[in-house]
DNA sequence: CACCAGGCAAGTA
DNA sequence: TACTTGCATGGT
């Protein structure tokens, strides 16, 4: 029963490494870098995020300190390709004010911190919630916590893996509670989600047929 | 052209 | 509590 789920899960994993390989996430060099993608890829494709952030880094504004004290319009130009722009550079600046007032503006001091208190500090912060924390702590800290997206959901439901009502934290449990725990495997395992639902567990056009989950379980999408 | 993208908070009933 | 809507650019 729940000794066969967690094969089950461990297969998809084995299944997805094997088909598309190491995927080397997070794409950032540095922590700061990671955090403010995770803020700038809210319900947004990547490239554009890419765009936002090389923005940033021509203006040579990839700080810490230099982003807080930036004005609030000026860093919402910066934003403006990852789309919702002022809404990500109020979110943005939020999440770097809490790290000042907590952590004295060090990144390390989060990271640092026990993953209790570090989780429910980004939590605290308006424009994160659980996605976003979980990412800057498994991707820029590397703490074992597993990262649940829409994609996530998409493709254990439609496999059946999951029941398709479960919300992020029933996710999560079930993830963390059946893998070993260890960080450069929610790592891979997250991005290998990402990798599978966007080629072939599409919303619109899944290509099951080619899919390399196909027949993991007794049902199928 | 329609649809989608590595969410989240605020508003409504 | 349980939906719905706003936020916005850019790729397919």
């Amino acid at each position: 029963m729940s000794k066969e789920k967690n094969d089950a899960f461990l297969k998809v994993y084995d299944r997805l490494y094997e088909f598309f390989g190491p995927q080397k996430w997070w794409p950032g060099e540095t922590a700061l870098e990671m955090m403010v993608g995770a803020v700038l890829t809210q319900n947004t494709n990547w490239v554009n995020v890419e765009k936002a952030i090389g923005n940033l880094k021509g203006a040579g504004l990839l700080s810490f300190s230099l982003l807080l004290h930036l004005p609030l319009d000026d860093l919402a130009e910066y934003l403006r390709p990852s789309g919702y722009y002022n809404i990500k550079a109020k979110r943005l600046k939020n999440l770097l004010q809490m790290i000042e007032d907590r952590y004295e503006g060090e990144l390390e001091r989060l990271f640092d911190d026990t993953l209790e208190s570090s989780r429910s500090n980004l939590l605290s912060v308006k424009g994160v919630g659980p996605e976003t924390a979980d990412s800057i702590l498994l991707y820029a800290a590397h703490q074992p916590v597993f990262v649940i997206d829409t994609y996530t959901h998409r493709v254990f439901s439609r496999h059946q893996l999951v029941p398709e009502e479960s919300d992020y934290h029933s996710l999560q449990e079930e993830f963390m509670g059946r893998l070993p725990e260890d960080a450069s495997l929610f790592n891979e395992y997250h991005a290998l989600i990402v990798a599978v639902a966007k080629e072939f567990c599409k919303k619109k056009k899944p290509r099951c047929k080619e899919c390399p989950l196909q027949g993991v379980e007794e049902e199928n999408c």
